[in-house]
DNA sequence: GCCGTTTTCGGCCCGACTGTTTTCAGTCG
């Protein structure tokens, strides 16, 4: 069993545990633990090998044997038990907002529900109300807090999927059979959370069998669904649903369009080739609309398209990006000639907004700055949490200035390399939108991402001029995850994004992407919006460890559906350019 | 659960916010 699947382990075992009401620090030893094992960067096997577990800080000698034991055996004792001792619908119940552990066995132990079904039913029947502790509003809440689950239930993020993907990939490539092969659907679209994932491979057609079979045995999949002579089902380890179609390699270019989507780009490209060519447009190829009992797939189609490249261009279109097939506007640029040239990962040239162990990451600024300038990065921003997050460590006015020097010797060690560590700060932006620091503080910092961690029940007015009044605050220079989950309030969000872009635009302030996987709510259509305004966004990955770095690849595909360029990415600028924005933005 | 120790138990982060209370418990970050 590797790290990931342990540490999704230790998880469960703390929420778990949380349920019992066992030991609250017990309980954190647990997620500690899983958080330390994510992040880990020498190899498991190794450390087990060596012994050397428990010199993992928060890893001692019960739970180097719990790791031992799942990464030799792949399975837990204890954890089967705990796992058996509570309904599976239990753990289900608290990933509704503001219903924790005590509230879930509260009504575990009063009204026996033991899944959200039930708890929904006792809501409406005014049972949770009346229980000791509870009332109309919490009840209330709950219903809302249901609403929230079941809408992202089933969707899974990007980062997730596309790591899931991957070995499948690359052993349907390998295959024999396969002609050609490619990830479709949303995750190819990059959209920032995936329902299932498509994969889509060319063959003739006495291989097929031989390759869904393949695909069915694979190692990562839990259990088959659907198998047939074209496609198969699966669920993958991890619960994403995973769908293979076979085609020909005649087909592969329609089909891989087809699968790609969305479905509004779909629907708007046949509309086009109906009426511009009055040709049918599927999965298989074109035929002519005329001779509609039969499609493209029994006549072959009439036009021939080795690549979707020719496919959009017998649709007298320039070929459109798969992030971009959204029917937002894409295919009239596409016909214009006026696509943009969409930023690529290799653009970047750095990043901002990252922590280390002085807040709540689990690497030396050191260690996180060379992990940069090995991804071959110029620049690298650190930027610890301010005072006010206590719980996150963040730093007050003594520990910045040691920091401040800390990064100044670091700098001069990297400076052999053109490295450069800019020093920053994520600073709390207060219930009055004032920052948690004071001008002369902030004056030490290369530059300060602006961000909201409490008093999120604010409404929407209040939340958009609390921002907006930190932005326009002098010293600030970006603000971190504007729509982030925590902001996120039924189909809206609880700030007027549309305002906090104006804002950043009349100011001349960066919004920043965050590309780390728990605030991916960022709507890419605000992106279209903010470069339409002249508003730069910076690509950050809020690591708080190493291999958080590599969410930046999320935080392109991001700025790819917003339609962004290379010039609307700060951090594609090279270090001496940078070196001036900042300088800039500092001195007003 | 882990950690550290003036070594084997006691401390482990804490304040804001909400909804329920009428002084506090639960949740969140």
């Amino acid at each position: 069993m590797d790290k990931k699947e342990i540490a999704g382990i230790f998880e469960e075992i703390g929420a778990l545990l949380e349920l019992k009401g066992d030991n609250p620090f017990r309980v954190r030893a647990y997620y500690n633990a899983a958080r330390m094992v994510d992040g880990l960067q020498e190899d498991l096997g190794t450390l087990i090998k060596e012994e050397r577990l428990t010199d993992i800080k928060g890893i001692g000698k019960d739970l180097a044997a719990k790791i031992t034991e799942l990464y030799t055996t792949g399975k837990l004792a204890f954890y089967d038990e705990l796992k058996s001792s509570m309904p599976q619908g239990l753990l289900e119940m608290l990933r509704i907002p503001g219903f924790g552990p005590k509230r879930a066995k509260v009504v575990y132990d009063r009204l026996k529900v033991d899944s959200i079904e039930k708890l929904e039913a006792a809501c409406k029947s005014g049972k949770i109300a009346a229980l000791d502790g509870f009332g109309e509003k919490s009840q209330q809440k709950i219903l809302e807090g249901i609403v929230l689950v079941r809408q992202f239930s089933g969707r899974h993020h990007y980062d997730k999927a596309y790591a899931a993907a991957q070995p499948i990939i690359e052993a349907l490539r390998s295959h024999d059979g396969v002609i050609r092969c490619s990830i479709a659907g949303s995750l190819r679209r990059c959209r920032e959370t995936i329902g299932d994932i498509d994969f889509l491979v060319s063959a003739k057609p006495k291989d097929a069998a031989a390759i869904i079979d393949d695909f069915a045995q694979m190692p990562g999949i839990l259990s088959v669904s659907a198998k047939g002579e074209t496609k198969a089902s699966v669920v993958l380890k991890g619960g994403i649903q995973a769908d293979l179609r076979v085609v020909t390699d005649d087909q592969y270019a329609f089909a891989l369009n087809y699968f790609t989507g969305s479905k509004d780009h779909n629907v708007a490209l046949r509309a086009r080739a109906l009426k511009l060519k009055k040709l049918s447009l599927n999965e298989y190829g074109f035929s002519p609309a005329s001779e509609k009992e039969k499609s493209a797939k029994e006549l072959g189609s009439s036009i021939k398209c080795k690549t979707e490249e020719d496919l959009y261009e017998a649709l007298g279109l320039e070929y459109v990006e798969p992030e971009l097939r959204e029917d937002m506007g894409e295919i009239e640029a596409a016909e214009n000639g006026t696509l943009p040239k969409l930023v690529k990962l290799e653009n970047l040239r750095g990043t901002f907004h990252c922590h280390s162990t002085w807040s709540d990451g689990i690497e030396t600024v050191e260690a996180m700055a060379q992990a940069a300038f090995d991804l071959g990065l110029e620049y690298f921003g650190i930027a610890d949490h301010s005072k006010s997050e206590r719980q996150a460590h963040g730093l007050d006015e003594k520990r910045v200035r040691q920091q401040a020097e800390e990064v100044k010797k670091l700098n001069a060690k990297f400076a052999r390399e053109g490295f450069r560590i800019f020093f920053g700060t994520e600073c709390d932006i207060l219930g009055d939108g004032s920052l948690d620091f004071d001008d002369q503080t902030l004056a030490l910092f290369d530059y300060v991402v602006a961000a909201v961690h409490q008093g999120f029940n604010m409404d929407a007015d209040k939340m958009t001029k609390r921002i907006c009044k930190a932005l326009a605050h002098p010293k600030v220079t970006m603000l971190a995850h504007p729509t982030s989950r925590l902001l996120l309030v039924r189909e809206g969000y609880a700030v007027n994004m549309p305002e906090v872009i104006a804002t950043a635009a009349k100011y001349n302030k960066i919004i920043e992407i965050n590309a780390h996987p728990y605030r991916l709510d960022m709507d890419w259509r605000l992106w279209k919006h903010a470069k339409e305004l002249g508003v730069k966004c910076a690509i950050n990955p809020d690591a708080h460890s190493i291999p958080d770095l590599q969410y930046l690849a999320v935080g392109v595909g991001i700025a790819r559906k917003g339609w962004l360029e290379k010039k609307d990415v700060i951090n594609c600028l090279p270090l001496k350019d940078v070196e001036k924005v900042l300088a800039k933005m500092k001195t007003g």
